[in-house]
DNA sequence: GCGGGTTGTCGAAGCGCTTCAACAGTACGC
DNA sequence: GCGTACTGTTGAAGCGCTTCGACAACCCGC
């Protein structure tokens, strides 16, 4: 029996140490340390040797004495937002993207609850459990960011809080969707257009993206000189049949609402304005949502991946004292599909 | 400027040290260390005092420190499969079920994800960075398995292997929700059931939960004097046609098939069989599938959130040296809709 | 063949915490 | 008033690692 019992019942297993690695190698403990970190120039051979010592043995650096020693976890926190109606397979894009980025660059990634909140991120922070975090679908007036601003471990946040002051941000340019579509539309020649949006409360709670969409849609319509018209919308089938009621004249339609699409496709079934033949429809939305409507949409997806992947990186860069810029917009991509054509007459 | 800067870039920042809290409440650094974990008595007046200094200087044990005086992170690692046809919301709530067991006793939760493989876990589990794994959706031949085996970090894995010798699993007690179904068939007058299960794939693999499901069914229906026969299925609608053709007289059906409910019922009305009038279906899936289908199924559901909750127990309980069963089943809850009622000749 | 740079390695200090053995102080039984 | 038994608190050791300064050993130009 070689394993000594401890307390608590935890195995301390026989720990490998990088003095058991030093002795096996016939070298110091530093310079095992150098050749895992590679800070100092290390002799060919010894190196080898070290390594084949490391190998045989089995040794894995203890993460709590290498965060005490040189204060560094290597794990981020991802704050998980996890409110009810989320779209969880975009969530888990973010996610994914989020766990591959860290992991390659050896970082592991430690999962936190929305309804932690700010104490959540006090308490993660305040440990040093991690190096810095990550905060999915922030609010407008996320209650986490003030806790956040006054802790001084570095963060990235996705989405865009009312100001990004002393924050790092990442999101889609939304406003350059919103033109993307406009602009897809006017090149079929459509000349009215109407943008069927977030609900009201959420312009009212001056949201960042539904607004920035907003003026990204007005602002390139003028420019193209059409006429546009953005409407809030519910995500009911009546709210979508009233705002659809309300521009009867509309041949393009930009609808940036998840959870309205499907309402303002049967809508438009409803009366009787065929798509593409009448109207063309643009919406900004998960590519699956654009792909499993019928007929599928010509959209902007929501880059999750790509959103998770830099994130990651501004964090990174942040972690090496690198200064980043408060926020990064992420160019929108539309992917023409069968729910726009040109205006016919 | 109090702020040091250090080499890293990452912020030391003016962390209050264990030391620093008991200069300021006059005690000893080994006195804060017991009003914190409570292993020794400390007089009232004197926690008070130190509760008062942690209060008003902010704070958090370093947590890498903690980890390496105690051999223990109170971190643990939790292996989500993101498998490509996995049911995601499932698989959120017993992600979530485990965070908020975890969090419920003190434990933080690390993302493993299942492309990582052996060598994750091997990786985790030896830097001492986590105190236990969680594993989920564990296949009969996972290639993890010997290696958690082989290491000597707790382990709970959430469905079952082909043996369990020297581990810990919890599941859906798969052959009592199949006895479950029948005995519901059975109250209802129903004599001959059939089972339409797994794709065969599943079975030829040997998988656990498919295998426990059809044993369950046969030797209920045996018990109950019914006639049953089981029909593997692939989740297309030509398969679930098929297998359907293939039972022609069998007035209660069991789907034990997530991906072929749909279809199913499609081929049902297809065939002019009407549920529950012709035919009473009962399916083992999760609820919401079983809710938003016509008509709402009777269904025994994955208790995901229990299964969740139950793993992390098994997980402390096995960290605080407990002998645990090695497999752990849950009882199946059977919940009447509308796809069942009395056989009408 | 002697200063002045590199290069490769080492020993020791120390990160912030837990835990152990030790010890004052108080309480109590006799 | 003495031993015994707690109670509450302490100082020191040590967890496994990184990092700093020191220092041999070597290479070079002259």
């Amino acid at each position: 029996m070689t394993t000594t019992s401890n307390p608590s019942g935890r195995a301390r297993g026989n720990v490998v140490t990088i003095t058991d690695v030093a002795k096996h190698a016939g070298v110091a403990a530093s310079t095992v340390s150098y050749v895992l970190s590679g800070k100092r120039t290390i002799s060919a051979t010894t190196r080898a040797r070290v390594m084949a010592s490391i190998r045989t043995l089995g040794f894995h650096p203890h993460a709590g004495a290498r965060s005490l020693a040189s204060n560094k976890a290597n794990v981020i926190a991802l704050a998980l937002p996890l409110r009810p109606g989320m779209h969880l397979p975009i969530l888990m894009q973010f996610a994914m993207a989020v766990l591959t980025g860290a992991r390659s660059v050896e970082h592991d990634v430690l999962l936190l609850t929305a309804d932690e909140g700010a104490a959540g991120v006090r308490r993660i922070a305040g440990s040093a459990l991690v190096d810095g975090l990550i905060l999915m679908d922030v609010e407008t007036h996320d209650p986490r960011v003030p806790t956040l601003l006054e802790l001084d471990r570095p963060s990235v946040l996705i989405g865009l809080p009312a100001s990004a002051d002393g924050l790092t941000c990442v999101d889609l340019d939304f406003a350059a969707a919103g033109a993307a579509c406009v602009q897809h539309l006017a090149a079929l020649g459509h000349q009215e257009i109407a943008l069927l949006g977030a609900p009201q409360v959420v312009y009212d709670r001056d949201t960042g993206f539904a607004r920035r969409t907003r003026d990204g849609v007005m602002e390139a319509a003028r420019t193209a000189g059409l006429t546009a018209v953005a409407r809030p919308c519910e995500p009911t089938y009546a709210a979508a049949l009233e705002a659809l009621r309300s521009v009867p004249h509309a041949t393009g339609l930009i609808v940036h609402n998840e959870a309205a699409v499907d309402h303002v496709l049967t809508a438009l079934r409803e009366l009787d304005r065929r798509v593409p033949d009448d109207v063309s429809v643009v919406a900004i939305c998960p590519d699956e949502i654009a792909e499993r409507a019928t007929p599928a949409l010509t959209s902007v997806p929501i880059p999750a991946s790509e959103v998770g992947r830099r994130a990651v990186e501004l964090l990174m860069a942040k972690l090496d004292g690198v200064t980043v810029p408060n926020v990064t917009l992420l160019a929108p991509n539309l992917t023409v599909r069968s729910s726009t054509g040109p205006i016919t007459h």
